[in-house]
RNA sequence: GGAGAGAUGGCUGAGCGGUUGAAAGCACCGGUCUUGAAAACCGGCAAAGGGGCAACUCUUUCCUGGGUUCGAAUCCCAGUCUCUCCGCCA
């Protein structure tokens, strides 16, 4: 959400932000709306302080007058709350403002390398796709999961279900013990206000998976990442500054409707409805952000280093970042089966974009209440990183051999054999 | 599911129809004292929004939404959440 100030201050920069993620707003519009609720907010203020006066002086020839007045203020009132519920229906529709150095380009094509990182294995034969091999090896079943639920499902079974999990706990470990972060098992249902705290809702309601509840009043969603919830920890708070910055991670499912990517990544389990994740989010001072994504990226590089796994890092083009991002890095690992590198993480720095819709705020060192900065990332995402060791470490037999880091976590098995 | 109790500023906690935006304490910020710190003492300290170059000023807010009243943190209704007891249960 953008601050309705610094649009009223410089709208022309304003508009000139915007392009740069290719919308045209409809700037006069806005400016209206906002002119015309702070006219109705005074003509209000105005009534009330007369009726605040009548009520002091107790004077009994006066209530009448009084009354009439209570009539005028709710008529205005509600005309005042009409234009405010405009307003914010439009601002809270438009995405953040990328930083400077964010290249600006209308999609993926323009996202820039930043750096590259680990080998490209090679292989003496055709390497398979993570599919292939699981299903070779009786350990991932994708047609019993549309059997059981439908497509984009999967079964994950035996020793690959064991690599799920000691994925996931290796990742948390090394952001536990080594990068500062607090480990969090949260809800994974979150509210709609919630929702919107983190910008997925009014704009992408169509790809959250609603659930019914018993009360009519709170809708109530599957989480899409845990960014939602581990960045409303902030929600509705004021911090303290030895309080900041806090570093959260949690492995949760996700949950996505993935609507508008029907026929992308049909196969497999790049793209599905379910898939676990690690996140990370730090909530800190707004002058921190981009140190801290700077920092995050490399807590999230760091695993694929640990796991030997090759990857690159690009920068996000203003057209391809995420609604509330102002800048955003992308890890991408090495698919063998696809000759290209995939994205494995994102991490982002939202300013205080997401706090304004929160309320997220915190007491500065001259005394002052202001908005803080929120980041998230992927550190990283379960299931692809599952894909990405059976592909880059696949033997000719089909086999799966374990990355050191986390053998440890397997029972210090070395190899995935098919039984 | 049944029966009660409660929700007040960053936190604890008074107030229960009329200068109450709200006592007191803690925390925090500034100062005095101190070589420095602690302690003590003095002062400041809610948020959002509007007006003003500014000093400043106005309005709203005591869980949320309605209602009663000239006037509500205080009374009434509905909802949400928390706690206690009983039942059920992973």
């Amino acid at each position: 959400m953008h601050n309705i100030k610094d649009i009223r201050n410089d709208p022309n920069q304003f508009q000139e932000s915007l392009k740069k993620r290719f919308l045209e707003v409809d700037l006069k519009n806005i400016l209206e709306l906002d002119e015309n609720n702070r006219k109705l907010i005074q003509e209000k203020e105005t009534l009330e302080k007369e009726k605040k006066e009548i009520s002091k002086s107790k004077n009994k020839e006066l209530f009448e007058k009084s009354k009439s007045i209570s009539k005028k203020i709710d008529i205005l009132e509600t005309k005042q709350k009409e234009t405010k519920v405009e307003l914010d229906n439009i601002l809270s529709s438009l995405p953040n403002i990328p930083k400077d150095d964010v290249p600006v380009g209308k999609d993926e094509n323009s996202n820039l390398e930043v750096s590259k990182s680990g080998n490209v294995p090679k292989f003496n034969f055709k390497p398979k796709s993570h599919y292939e091999l699981g299903e070779n090896l009786n350990m991932l079943d994708f047609d019993l999961a549309s059997k059981t639920t439908g497509s984009r499902f999967v079964f994950v079974k035996d020793k690959l279900a064991l690599l799920e999990r000691a994925i996931s706990n290796f990742m948390i470990d090394i952001h536990v013990n080594q990068n500062g972060y607090q480990e969090i098992s949260p809800p994974l249902i979150a509210s709609e206000n919630t929702m919107y705290g983190t910008g997925q809702l009014p704009k992408f309601e169509n790809d959250q998976f609603e659930i019914k509840f018993d009360d009519k009043n709170d809708r109530k969603f599957l989480i899409p990442t845990a960014e939602v919830i581990l960045t409303n920890m902030g929600k509705d708070k004021i911090f303290q500054s030895d309080e900041l910055p806090l570093r959260v991670v949690a492995s949760t499912p996700c949950f996505r409707k993935e609507a508008g990517s029907y026929g992308k990544d049909t196969k497999g389990m790049i793209r599905q409805h379910q898939f676990y994740k690690v996140e990370l989010v730090s909530i800190v001072e707004p002058e921190n952000c981009l140190n801290e994504l700077d920092r995050m990226t490399n807590c999230a590089t760091k695993i694929l280093d640990l796991l030997e796994l090759p990857y690159r890092k690009i920068i996000l083009s203003s057209g391809d970042m995420g609604f509330s991002a102002e800048k955003t890095f992308d890890i991408e690992v090495w698919l063998p089966s696809e000759n290209k590198y995939r994205e494995i993480s994102s991490c982002s720095s939202c300013g205080s974009f997401q706090s304004r819709r929160m309320k997220a705020r915190y007491k500065n060192k001259k005394n002052e209440t202001v908005f803080l900065g929120t980041l998230n990332g992927s550190g990283l995402a379960v299931g692809r990183t599952l894909i990405a060791i059976l592909e880059n470490y696949q033997q000719t037999d089909g086999s799966i051999i374990i990355p050191n880091a986390l053998k440890p976590y397997m029972n210090n098995l070395d190899k995935i054999v098919k039984k």
